[in-house]
DNA sequence: ACCCAGGGTAACT
DNA sequence: AGTTACCATGGG
């Protein structure tokens, strides 16, 4: 079953690609047509992109009840008429993991046009338009970040795969993310050939905690940004930045405002005395978007 | 060979 | 409270 899911302001490309995600893979089908194919959490896709949203391509429908007219009349592969309503339970299962996964809830004409009211923003703007920020599985968002440091994301990309393909189940074509209890009790003959580095200990820390529950992370997802940055900075390996990026690509909570060599430089260089009012409420999606726009411009 | 990567920790001033 | 060496590895 495909189902197509409104969303506007969506570029797969640019959201794909942003560096928030490390399990996705461009592929061009003989006809030129573009899908992106990847597993977010334990669940596999293939999405194509859409003028006005995005169609899932084969959803799997594991285990999920839904109506029979649901699923003629709102989500067949008709681009012109189905839309996102929300997170309804009237809506199959694929859809509202998607529709959430893409968040498909916010409204990003309205954020994007207040960040047009200033000149560098505007131009990131601009450049990047179907950018969003997504949200994440908690438990891959904290492994893959804690990863990502002092690293450069095609390798990041290397290293997700191979802990996946050895503590992940196996789906589809590729393996799920592994859950923390699997992942606390892999050996170190198993973390080896990983070549995680400094990393390992970090991750198998992450995974130790959120198995025992030292880490709650449905937790840190109820609590307030300085409280859930706060349990998250109990993992060794968790510092300020990639606390940042969990509470920011998982939980999108957007006074997160992860600050990397990039975001340094910007502000040195552009906002000396702080992010412009107009980016004040959305301050990790304006992040983004600075993000994108100084790393492509420089490449 | 060299540089650096979506950094964090520990050990310093 | 603010610097700095060091950490493992491999992509460009």
């Amino acid at each position: 079953m495909n189902y197509y899911i409104k969303i506007p302001c969506l570029s797969l490309e640019r959201t794909l690609e942003s560096g928030q995600c490390f399990r996705w893979r461009r592929e061009e089908s003989d006809g030129g047509e573009v899908i992106y194919c990847g597993i977010a959490g334990t669940r596999a896709a293939r999405i194509r992109q859409e003028p006005d949203g995005i169609t899932i391509l084969d959803a799997e429908e594991s285990g999920v009840r839904f109506g029979e007219r649901a699923k003629r009349e709102n989500f067949a592969a008709r681009p012109e008429s189905p839309t996102f309503g929300g997170l309804s339970s009237e809506l199959p299962e694929a859809v509202r993991f998607w529709g959430h996964y893409f968040d498909a809830e916010t409204d990003y004409e309205a954020i994007l046009n207040r960040f047009s009211e200033d000149e560098i923003l505007r131009r990131a703007v601009s450049e990047n338009r179907g950018l969003r920020i997504l949200r994440q599985e908690p438990f891959e968002t904290l492994i893959t970040f804690i990863l990502s440091q002092n690293n450069n994301i095609p390798r990041i990309r290397g290293l997700v795969e191979r802990l996946c393909a050895a503590f992940g189940e196996p789906n589809g074509s590729g393996y799920g993310f592994p859950t923390a209890e699997r992942l606390a009790r892999a050996e170190p003959s198993e973390l080896e050939p990983i070549r995680a580095g400094f990393r390992t200990r970090y991750i198998m820390d992450a995974a130790k905690k959120v198995a025992a529950g030292t880490v709650d992370l449905s937790e840190v997802g109820r609590a307030d940004y300085e409280t859930g940055k706060a349990m998250l900075r109990g993992i060794v390996g968790v510092g300020e930045k990639v606390a940042d990026c969990v509470l920011l690509f998982a939980y999108h909570k957007t006074e997160a405002f992860p600050s990397d060599v990039w975001i340094k430089r910007v502000m040195a260089e552009y906002y000396k005395n702080g992010l412009p009012e107009c980016a004040a409420e959305e301050k990790g999606i304006a992040q983004q978007y600075l993000f994108e726009y100084f790393r492509k411009k420089t490449k």
